[in-house]
DNA sequence: ATTGAGCGT
């Protein structure tokens, strides 16, 4: 019956608003117990929360620091963002009060001109609210002297902004450019690897029995027969699972994750292909 | 053409 959005917190709400951080871009080897101790380093820590992916247990790359005191979560801003661990470089930002109007903000947009800068990109999409951070992306690793892929992320600080810049830059065509471009919300990482993993599979199956096989027929005859050709992917972690060494999940993303489980593998006791 | 997994039991 919460909607979320009742307020409970009496006269002070904002409290935690001067000491609560977000970390992004931790390296995915990361612990808890690493992240609570490198910003005790800046101060007393009141929590430290790693976010986890729910299924498997892995590390989704980001997490919540939560000070005592206000000043070691400014100090701890100053000091630690841009911090390079590992080959990443982590972002140390004040964290909201978590909402549903500031999820799933994130866009994706192809078909860019070529010369289009990172600027040229952000001044297109800033008069539909403000832009929390944006990325072309580039042939090679060149940084930023490489030739654009046409292709970028614009994450906006609310969802709302970002369906507004869907409804009106969707098709159209940039001043000059002669091709229009598309920009739709951007897949979260598990979708881009499935999408990957069941394009492999349809690829492997396809090749297997000489034509494209239905999605259901698909389904079914995964198992044992395409684990060779997953297993560069797969090598999950279940935790509570001790026989098995690895696990192979295919799931969609963006809902309860144990509700959208499309299908997984358990190492030793992968089922026998059923006729047989 | 989906990034450096951006809002948590």
């Amino acid at each position: 019956m919460s909607n979320g959005y009742e307020e409970h917190m009496g006269g002070d709400e904002g409290k935690d608003s001067k000491t609560n951080l977000i970390v992004n871009y931790l390296p995915q080897s990361m612990s808890q117990d690493e992240l609570r101790s490198l910003f005790s380093s800046i101060g007393e820590v009141e929590s430290a929360k790693l976010i986890r992916d729910k299924v498997a247990g892995h590390s989704l790359g980001y997490g919540f620091v939560n000070y005592l005191n206000p000043s070691d979560a400014d100090r701890a801003i100053s000091t630690l963002n841009g911090l390079r661990l590992q080959s990443k470089t982590i972002k140390v930002s004040y964290a909201r009060p978590s909402s549903d109007t500031i999820k799933d903000a994130n866009l994706y947009i192809s078909g860019l001109p070529k010369a289009m800068t990172q600027k040229d990109v952000e001044d297109m999409f800033s008069r539909f609210g403000h832009i929390i951070n944006s990325r072309v992306l580039v042939d090679q690793a060149t940084g930023t002297t490489g030739a654009s892929r046409g292709v970028a992320f614009i994450r906006f600080d609310k969802r709302a902004e970002a369906e507004e810049a869907v409804k009106t830059l969707n098709g159209q065509k940039p001043p000059g450019a002669a091709e229009p471009i598309t920009v739709k919300f951007a897949a979260n990482p598990n979708q881009v690897k499935n999408t990957q993993i069941i394009s492999q599979l349809y690829h492997n199956q396809s090749r297997r029995f000489g034509g494209p096989v239905h999605h259901q027929a698909q389904r079914f005859r995964f198992s044992p027969m395409g684990v060779d050709h997953m297993s560069g992917v797969g090598n999950v972690n279940v935790p509570g699972n001790s026989n098995s060494g690895w696990c192979i999940f295919i799931y969609n993303l963006g809902q309860d994750a144990d509700e959208s489980i499309l299908w997984q593998m358990f190492g030793p006791f992968a089922p026998s292909p059923t006729s047989r």
